[in-house]
DNA sequence: ACCTGAACACCGTTCAAGT
DNA sequence: ACCTGAACACCGTTCAAGT
């Protein structure tokens, strides 16, 4: 076969394809996703720059899942609420997305315009100068640390042999999986609004 | 050559070789490793099982730059403090390495001793019931977040073309590099305390 | 016990050839 | 413009062969 009536590939079925790879195995091959697709693995070249920009496929994907409301009216621990939660909230379909992610750091607009909500938000806050940056370091941390907890497999936190009695004491009360990280990532929102509102009353 | 009189191969010499070549690519590979340390690829199979025991080593060795301090005598605070600076301390010698270890979540004794000193901390500070749990979680988010911004390359810090005020306002204050990962750890380091403070208080 | 070289299955990317 | 098959350089792992 050479050059069909219409294309056999689209972006669109190559992120779906690739997706599915990683939610099933982790991770995702060229010669994996063209039999996937039906399509010879040279063919998905005339689609795509090659693997990394696949990889920015799925990302802009998972960030499409759960768009960015606008925050801009709302007082700013809510606003701050909400940029963090919606930027975890697409990774809750793809947990195994997130460890490819953090290989490469790409700056596409959407995450940029993410990054811009955030800063209005911490400067109506009251945060200024060098803070700001700060401040955008550690929501930052925490949103890319909640997203990797997602995909943390239940193993990690089964009771290890006695000897870590409090460890054992704080497993034994956890709920499993999805519950325990939804309860994790709340409990961590809170701490990090009530630690930054700290910050701001202490006089940075 | 065959069975040399003393071992040509040594495990802390693979760890070493392993975390040059971390550093100075960001990844390594076996036939680049047999090669640095002038072996053919096949002999280091004699000392490692693959690929992931020599990441393994290499969390270790980075575990021991930073060893964690006794803490049990210090305020909850302080102690909190201490352990989060001391796992992310080994990191900041061989910031590369740390996205590389996301990818596989072992749990060696060194790491599940590290989170038994947390749980008891958390205790300590008076959480009890499912909070210890998701405490340690949002210990871990930030710790790990703050382990991989030390890998952020320069120019994801770089101000983006106008259109995002806030952002440029933002990046005009900031220091370069390690700089700006140092003051925005220590940063987020006490919004964390600062929030979990607050949730003690505010009963959780 | 420890090293070697050859082999295997897999990977990402390129390219001439086809329509 | 879009697909194919062959080719290339690289990778992780295994294994028979040597001492």
């Amino acid at each position: 076969m050479a050059r069909p009536p219409a294309p056999l590939i689209t972006l669109g079925a190559i992120t779906d394809a690739a997706l599915d790879l990683v939610d099933e195995t982790g991770d995702f091959s060229l010669p994996r996703l063209a039999k996937r697709i039906g399509v010879s693995q040279s063919s998905i070249y005339n689609h795509v720059a090659g693997r990394e920009e696949i990889l920015e496929l799925m990302r802009r994907r998972v960030l499409e899942l759960s768009p960015r409301p606008p925050v801009d009216g709302l007082p700013w621990e809510t606003a701050l609420r909400t940029l963090v939660r919606s930027y975890r909230d697409g990774f809750t379909r793809h947990p195994r997305l997130a460890p490819l992610l953090v290989l490469q750091t790409v700056m596409d607009t959407e995450v940029i315009a993410m990054y811009e909500e955030l800063a209005q938000t911490l400067e109506r806050a009251g945060f200024s100068g060098r803070d700001v940056l700060s401040a955008i370091s550690t929501v930052d941390a925490f949103a890319i640390g909640a997203a990797l907890d997602l995909a943390a497999p239940e193993v990690v936190w089964a009771p290890p042999s006695p000897g870590y009695p409090a460890l054992v004491r704080a497993l034994g009360h956890a709920p499993s999986g999805a519950q325990r990280a939804r309860e994790a990532f709340e409990f961590g929102l809170d701490v990090l609004v009530a630690g930054l509102r700290g910050r701001l009353h202490a006089g940075g």
